[in-house]
DNA sequence: AACGGGAATGAAAATCATTTTCATTTATGG
DNA sequence: CCATAAATGAAAATGATTTTCATTCCCGTT
């Protein structure tokens, strides 16, 4: 087995919110640091193993990671300009609480995303 | 553009409940049915669009596809063992309606899903 | 300092689902 | 029939992820 390189949990945690391996290992070698993509997969598998990180899936299937606990938001996003708020979820943090229980669910997250024509477009 | 083959869509209610376009290839091919794989990755997104199915993620990443309901909902699925329970979202619904407001957005929607580990897991 | 063994690393190849390309076949209306 | 668009599928391309494997690094022991 191998332990996780410590560069890449910090990098993840300096790009905020999600970030897949791919990204993580761009923002490193943007950043100068010298690491290749096989231990980025690496570390990242060894961080969700040890729970340090949430996996998840975006809709084209890629992986995304991100700091477990780490105070996460919601994203309302412009269709047509891409422009994006972040916003508070507090509504939905419940309701998904209260629908994993009903239904026996153990260990939650959930992703919401609100997407729309934004006032400009 | 091009529709789906209406053999998919049986062979995909044949299958009960998710099957990948992995999947729905094989059976048809074991079944004797005579069709390309691209004809079966073609009519599923085609039937995604058309809102006849949905599509989910598995852990591994691999799209997997299942006859849609008819009212708009949401999904509790089991991040272990995949199993999924149509789950009614009013709060959400408003929620969204709300922030999209708040911040000027038109012609909204939304996406959510809940995932944890089941009962049995 | 020299040695040895296990862990960590990363380049390159392998895997696998999915998409794209493109030439061919099929269906359809005029 | 012909023309033209739609459908089809084999093969190649893509892209994320995993595996392989040779090398390097670390660390305690002689």
């Amino acid at each position: 087995m191998s332990r996780s390189n410590p560069r890449v949990l910090s990098t993840l945690e300096r790009a905020g919110g999600f970030a897949s391996a791919q990204e993580v290992y761009r923002l490193m070698q943007r950043e100068g640091e010298s690491i290749g993509l096989t231990t980025v997969y690496r570390s990242l598998q060894s961080l969700v193993n040890d729970k340090i990180v949430d996996v998840l899936r975006r809709d084209d299937g890629e992986a995304i990671y991100r700091l477990c606990g780490e105070a996460h938001h919601h994203h309302l996003v412009c269709k047509s300009c891409g422009v994006t708020v972040e916003i508070e979820g507090g509504a939905i943090e419940k309701w998904a609480k209260v629908m994993a229980e009903e239904h026996g669910f153990r260990e939650v997250g959930h992703t919401a995303e609100i997407f729309g024509l934004c006032s400009k477009c």
